[in-house]
DNA sequence: TGCAAATGGTTTCAATTGAAACTACAAAGG
DNA sequence: CCTTTGTAGTTTCAATTGAAACCATTTGCA
């Protein structure tokens, strides 16, 4: 290699970089859902994150909540604020912890979800229907394996 | 009210749902590298995604960077703005037409394009070794299929 | 020509986000 | 008890981002 020069400067070709790839295609498709029908229901994605753990499991704690979406406590704090003033989720005082709270859909927000969740899946449909079923069955596979937390699982 | 799953409200379950896996999986990987080299030459990933098209395409207008990196022009501009000021991209303007901007890398550019381009492709590699080869090569195929502007192509 | 519309790019202002500090409560050890 | 340390959750402040307005130049066309 001669001093002061980069004779090989083998350049990224982005569009075939896979973080890269994974980063387009992820913004697209969360971009579409939100577009869609929480921007009409004035519900950011973090918050429909929080409906849709809530909807799962009564009764969590706003760190449990962050741990089931991969989100900061400071994320799920400012959601839940907003959810809350709302009225679509309902929060009360942990009877042996003052400190934790205990959460839960309220009827307006399970209406909420019940209109949001058909839709996403409606939307998750779509994209896949631009996949044959072989590689829908390996796209499956394949996000299993990547999902931080699944190294261990064989 | 028990804690606990409400069957009859059909809550999407957030682990499987294509594009919240897809949403994780891209962010934990554009963080690993974002927090490997790029924080440690105070690079954006904006700004690693601009230097790297110009790295393959010299002379670019700002407007055609944008199109290259799938940002919008004022994440472009800024970027540019601060790589410009940090000496690693030259910019002038074009004879012919003085709104445009004709873009390239400076020497310092390219020294930081050529440390950060091997190490990009390094954590490529690794978030691959996670999957078999049957899988990356599936991975390769469903990624270009998904990439917006590509439902045309048959 | 001359003037409206379009284009390339930047700036502004408000909303969103992230990191660290902070409050309140709980648990554990002396 | 009382002090230290840890945990749940919120607030604050600065940095980042996005949308719209903006400026300069070019283009289309009467």
């Amino acid at each position: 290699m001669s001093p002061g020069r980069h004779p090989d400067h083998a350049p990224l070709e982005l569009e075939r970089f896979v973080p890269y790839q994974l980063s387009i295609v992820s913004n697209t498709v969360s971009q579409t859902i939100a577009d869609d029908y929480q921007v009409r229901h004035d519900l950011s994605v973090t918050e429909w994150r929080v409906m849709a753990v809530l909807a799962r499991f009564d009764g969590l704690s706003a760190r449990e909540v962050a741990e089931r979406t991969a989100m900061d406590k400071v994320a799920v704090s400012r959601a839940l604020a907003r959810l809350v003033a709302a009225g679509r989720v309902r929060r009360h005082t942990h009877a042996n912890d003052k400190r934790r709270s205990v959460l839960g859909l309220t009827a307006k927000g399970w209406a909420i979800h019940d209109e949001v969740a058909p839709m996403a899946r409606q939307r998750e449909r779509e994209l896949l229907a631009r996949l044959d079923s072989d590689e829908q069955a390996w796209l499956a596979r394949i996000l299993d394996k990547l999902m931080p937390g699944d190294q261990a699982r064989g």
